[in-house]
RNA sequence: GGGGGCGUAGCUCAGUUGGUUAGAGCGCUUGCUUGACAUGCAAGAGGUCGCAGAUUCGAGUUCUGCCGUUCCCACCA
């Protein structure tokens, strides 16, 4: 047996557990037809990414499920793996350059991506050695990056497969670009929100005419590429320039007024100037018209050539000379303050600038269809189901998602262009010769495709499809996906529909959504803001483990939760008691051999504690299958503390210190069996403090990791009895607070006196009574006034309790407390009562619930009259 | 404009399908170096469950409206 310390202090552990379970290979995942699969894809994190918060957060969760289910007996796979990141890693890499004095263009494509693969392999793997820290019991060996050679391979596969069913095209269309990344985003990398801006209202004069149309703009720099101006068809004020010609100022063009519906006469002037080529609404104006489009942007939001004189300036410097040049031309009418909602880059935070662009899309109508059908149809559940409404609420008004990235670090695009036909191929692999002409020059398609796209196929990617791989038959489709609830139209949504796209199948049965780790004044965790907490720095300071059970309890399924000290804290003091209590029962065993529990006659606390740990494991096991980790938790925690550690390890003592052997054998026995019992069920929420307890205990064979989760036993749920005993717990606390209550010094010893009809049973528990009450010893009487002493009583399921307590108690006290109790009691009879006078509770109401209020009635009655009379003995006194 | 979440003890939050006297941790009060643990033990105080209705024998829990707060989506140029 190895010496435990008399404190708990993971740091001595973690580590070497850790390697342990590595070295014997504990967490690979084994195809084994005897057991059922269960497996889960870890949601792979960045490989610019630091751990932070919400990555701890995830994989407690997911690890908690895995080790639970692990030890259930499934055969569980849990596969590990990071993401390559394409503009996060390309906006590092460039950052990197620049202080090298270098940019992109002049180390080339190659250059550049030698430079990220380095990067990759030098930093790459930070992330997943710190999510060891958090004691992941993911299989390492299986390890994957969406860039690997089996992800990529697929990624050409799906993208080739979507190609020649139509449902990826190529097509110029109104995307959001990125001036910062100077690429085009999908909808959901762009972030909306309120920016303070103005509204300036320009005259643009009506052609051969004194007159003018006013138009609002909050994009003054854009009006250099307007082509008409809109007004709705039925607005009176301009019906009469409908058709007219209207002169662009700081142009030389001129641009018609069109009518449209999409024109509120109600907001602004009444009139919108329309630039089809930069904002999504005059895009579609633009096409009704048939409208010129005219882009006057550059890459990096410069205004370009057709911007005339404003060419080369940045959009916020142009914006600002057209302002003072309308201004200057007597055609600015007036300034406005006004708030609009802005789209910005989720990676830069630059402003998004719609651009009309040329660029890869995948088609989502048909795949969008079949992705809500399978979570309406249950073959996919959102846990909480709340969250299926923003699963559907994006599939059902998505767009076509542009997944071609003017990057370079990510997967290029599976398409060539032939010069010497024209033709587009796309293929698996590259092709060596146009297959249309046979000509040897093929260019590749220059850009790379989005993150997200690979990250679509995640699920079965890692497992080798298309190739049919024994991973694949086995463990697809997953059973769970662990995420928050901030990603699912990223990255749930898409697996959803990719998956059932290229495999026919939910990629998961079910979608375990976890909300956001805030700071402890209930902000967001940020780099800005500079209050994220590093889960590694806490785990130095309290253990993984700690941290862990931190960030389950309290936390209900979907819901944020405040990280704090303190609750680690609680935790780690929580673990302490775990540990100390162990200590107790090994300590106490020492090198005595112990029958086993079912060679023993067990002692009513025996099976009290017993019965509390098969109720305790049944409510445990049940909570985890709905993957309620926190209520799980919960009942562990509140079981090993109240229950083993604040009573049963009392009631010990006495046969402990005692000399009746087999009593001690009993009380040991069952300190074992239960402890074993607690490990195994704390196990996958503190998984190192578990095993290294584990390993010290005398009966336990190989690493708990392996152990099987406890399963209850109704034969040993002994339900008569622990009711029955609960009356001693009671009996104990009444003589508590009654020394208490009337001043007794807690180390003065007390006289019990008790009218009761249970004697046997008080008899068998003697020892712990006088212990644990702090008595002397133990009366029977058949009634108060039997005594022949001043007393002071309560009544209690067991009968009634007497204390005789002499000269030096605080009377006062009692008799104020009987009077409160009196009260209490009064309330009650009165409630119950009530209920019971209720003709429609009484003929309604389960049989079984008006009989339990018959009884508390009668209860509440007796102790009324018992309480009367130690009122009014007291008040003689 | 549409859709969520939250509102329960001083603080942070649980509360599973409606059914004992609404819970936990921290904090607070009082007392305790009781041979595992002061990272502890015992006994307490503290809540009209945001407001108003409705359904029901019975509502913290279901429904409607409102107030506060917060998030997501859409968006009027």
């Amino acid at each position: 047996m190895r010496e435990m310390s008399t404190t708990y202090n993971p740091k001595q552990f973690e580590d070497r557990i850790y390697a342990e379970w590595m070295k014997e290979g504990c967490f690979r995942a084994e195809i084994d037809e005897q057991k059922i699969p269960f497996a889960m894809m870890m949601p792979p994190p960045n490989i610019t990414g630091q751990l932070h918060m919400g990555h701890a957060m995830d994989e407690t969760m997911q690890d908690t499920v895995a080790r639970f289910k692990r030890m259930q007996g499934y055969s569980v796979l849990w596969l590990p793996g990071t993401d390559h990141a394409s503009i996060a890693t390309e906006v590092k890499i460039v950052d990197k350059m620049r202080q090298e004095g270098l940019s992109k263009e002049e180390v080339g494509r190659e250059g550049f991506l030698k430079r990220a693969w380095e990067w990759k392999n030098n930093y790459g793997g930070r992330i997943v050695e710190q999510l060891k820290k958090l004691g992941s019991s993911c299989d390492w060996s299986r390890l994957a990056f969406t860039m690997d050679e089996r992800c990529s391979a697929a990624v050409r596969e799906a993208f080739f497969r979507l190609y020649k069913k139509g449902l990826v095209y190529r097509g110029s269309r109104m995307i959001n670009w990125c001036p910062g990344c100077k690429t085009a985003l999908s909808d959901a990398e762009v972030e909306y929100s309120e920016d303070a801006g103005s509204f300036w209202y320009f005259r643009y004069p009506v052609e051969n005419s004194e007159e003018f149309i006013t138009v609002a703009t909050t994009r003054p720099e854009t009006m250099l590429g307007d082509t008409a101006v809109a007004v709705h068809p039925e607005d009176k004020r301009f019906s009469a320039l409908v058709g007219k010609t209207l002169r662009l100022p700081l142009t030389d063009r001129s641009i018609p007024v069109v009518a449209d519906e999409y024109v509120d006469p109600e907001f602004g002037t009444g009139a919108v100037k329309i630039t089809p080529a930069h904002d999504p609404n005059d895009y579609e104006v633009g096409k009704r018209h048939s409208l010129p489009m005219i882009c006057v942007m550059n890459a990096d939001g410069t205004m370009n050539e057709r911007a005339g004189k404003f060419a080369g300036l940045d959009r916020y410097e142009a914006r600002k000379r057209v302002v003072e040049e309308m201004k200057a031309l007597g055609l600015l009418e007036k300034t406005e303050a006004h708030t609009h909602n802005v789209g910005h880059c989720y990676r830069c935070h630059a402003a998004v600038e719609p651009t009309v662009s040329e660029q890869w899309f995948v088609k989502m109508a048909p795949l969008a269809k079949p992705a809500i059908d399978a979570v309406v149809k249950n073959k996919t559940k959102f846990i909480p189901d709340r969250f299926a409404k923003i699963y559907f609420n994006w599939l059902e008004n998505i767009r076509d998602w542009c997944i071609s990235r003017q990057l370079w670090w990510g997967h290029r695009i599976p398409v060539w262009y032939c010069g010497g036909c024209g033709a587009t191929i796309c293929a698996r692999e590259t092709p060596a010769v146009c297959p249309e002409c046979g000509s040897a020059d093929l260019k590749q398609d220059e850009d790379v495709l989005d993150t997200w796209f690979s990250s679509a196929l995640w699920p079965f990617s890692t497992l080798g499809w298309p190739e049919e791989t024994k991973d694949f038959k086995y463990f697809y489709p997953t059973d769970v996906l662990v995420t928050g609830y901030d990603i699912i139209p990223f990255w749930v949504m898409r697996m959803m529909f990719s998956g059932i796209e290229h495999t026919g199948k939910v990629p998961f049965r079910d979608v375990l959504i976890h909300g956001l780790v805030r700071d402890e004044q209930g902000r967001k965790m940020s780099k800005s803001l500079g209050n994220g907490i590093d889960p590694l720095d806490v785990i130095d300071r309290y253990g993984a483990d700690s941290l862990r059970l931190s960030l389950l309890t309290g936390v209900a399924p979907g819901n944020d939760t405040r990280y704090s000290d303190v609750k680690v804290e609680a935790a780690r003091n929580f673990l302490n008691k775990v540990w100390n209590a162990s200590r107790f029962v090994l300590m106490n065993l020492g090198d005595r051999k112990v029958p086993a529990l079912f060679e023993i006659r067990l002692q009513p606390a025996d099976r009290w504690i017993i019965s509390r740990l098969m109720a305790t494991i049944r409510e445990v096991t049940l909570a985890m299958q709905k993957y309620e980790l926190g209520i799980a938790a919960d009942k562990v925690t509140d079981f090993v503390w109240n229950d083993f550690c604040d009573w049963y390890i009392e009631l010990t003592k006495p046969a402990l210190y005692g000399t009746d052997e087999e009593r001690k054998d009993g009380a040991l026995a069952t300190l074992l069996y239960v402890l074993d019992n607690i490990l195994r069920l704390l196990h996958p929420f503190a998984p190192f403090v578990t095993e290294e307890i584990y390993g010290c205990l005398p009966n336990s064979t190989g690493k708990i990791i392996r152990a099987e989760f406890p399963r209850y036993n109704s034969k040993l749920a002994y339900r008569k009895e622990a009711k029955a005993f609960e009356d001693i717990i009671e009996l104990i606390k009444a003589v508590r607070a009654v020394k208490v209550s009337v001043g007794c010094p807690p180390a003065r010893k007390v006289r019990l006196f008790l009218v009761t009809e249970s004697k046997r049973l008080v008899n068998l528990n003697k020892g712990s009574v006088l212990r644990l009450a702090g008595a002397s010893e133990i009366d029977y009487v058949e009634n108060g006034a039997a005594i022949g002493e001043k007393t002071v009583s309560r009544v209690c399921d067991l009968g009634q309790m007497f204390i005789p307590l002499g000269e030096l108690v605080d009377l006062e006290a009692e008799r104020s407390r009987l009077s409160k109790e009196l009260d209490r009691i009064s309330a009650e009879i009165s409630r119950a009562g009530g209920k019971l006078a209720n003709n429609n509770f009484v003929s309604k109401a389960p049989a079984r619930l008006v009989e339990e209020e018959r009884a508390k009635l009668n209860k509440f009655l007796d102790m009324k009259k018992k309480v009367e009379q130690q009122l009014r003995e007291l008040e003689e006194t």
